[in-house]
DNA sequence: GACATATGATCTGCCAGACAACACATATCG
DNA sequence: CGATATGTGTTGTCTGGCAGATCATATGTC
């Protein structure tokens, strides 16, 4: 780039309202940057940051919810649990109910590790909305937090899957 | 603003704050598959819907600007544009200034096809958001906008929104 | 002008992740 | 008991991300 003093700044005119799927694609992508420093250290990053963030405060029975719950296909759950297992991060117990099941505990090196990072992930979070004031990242954060909800319960009837029967067992809470 | 009167779905009672990853994944996944179903007919699909949406209205003068800007690799590229190319859906031109680059244009059966997808896409874009109601979509943009313009280092011209109007009103989850 | 350096585009090779298909154990239902 | 469904793990395939090399061209320095 020659005698070009200005170009990394791209111009703001040109982004429309249509331009949503760049907005969330590029937040995303920050968001991952961003996450990917601070849990270097944790197997596989910050897919195995998420996988034990739900396995602490989520209550997914088994591997598959586990999987679903975080978009990740179910046979790359099975290595990334094995990785997190070497590492003393989480443990697999055998489900009392269900004998198929793999019950994925966290250990007390895991819960510690993730609250430690946990702090850290959210500093992380913030840096990807500095353009915003701090009572508008709340906003955000809450609307987010209200369509992903959403999302999740009109996906098991209305985006191609068909209805999820639970089997009874199932029906926990 | 954590004063949660009534949570929308059970569901969603165990889905925290922290969870800002999980929700802007689960939203990406979402609107992927959304719009997936309507630009099938692109090639590449949703990627390449969004590089003809930048080569149409975008301002990126070259191939790693355009790669860059969607967060796509340069190598990539390469090939989605030869595939969106022998689709008639855009032309590889001697950039005037520079003849390294090559400046991408689309045709005019580009044009009107990412016209016609774009009514769609735009449906399909708030399919994703239904638990919002449509000011709020309209927040939730205006909002994912300032923040990735300001992660791109991009200035928010004109269209200047004014901090958000309605914040307490917004959240009212 | 000659030269070194930087950039745009492409190609090649490697690797991680998504996905499908299969196998096995077990649960559920008729 | 038998049929079917589900949870898990394994294998193989395919796509995309990524690093490195190559070539053409642009820019800066002398």
């Amino acid at each position: 780039m020659a005698t070009n003093p200005e170009p990394t700044h791209e111009r703001c005119r040109a982004r429309r309202e249509g331009d949503f799927g760049w907005h969330i694609g590029t937040l995303l992508r920050a968001y991952e940057a961003a996450v990917a420093e601070v849990v270097a250290d944790v197997p596989h990053g910050s897919r195995g940051y998420q996988v034990l963030d739900v396995v602490v405060h989520g209550d997914q029975p088994t591997q598959v919810a586990l999987a679903a719950h975080l978009g990740i296909d179910r046979t790359v759950m099975t290595y990334l649990i094995d990785d997190l297992v070497e590492a003393g991060l989480v443990l697999r117990e055998q489900s009392p109910t269900d004998r198929r099941a793999r019950r994925v505990v966290a250990t007390a090196t895991g819960r510690a590790l993730l609250a430690e990072l946990e702090r850290r992930v959210r500093a992380a979070e913030d840096s990807t909305m500095e353009a915003l004031a701090p009572d508008e990242r709340e906003v955000l954060r809450g609307l987010l937090r209200r369509v992903a909800c959403g999302l999740r319960d009109i996906d098991v009837t209305g985006a191609g899957d068909p209805p999820v029967e639970l089997p009874m067992a199932a029906v926990r809470s």
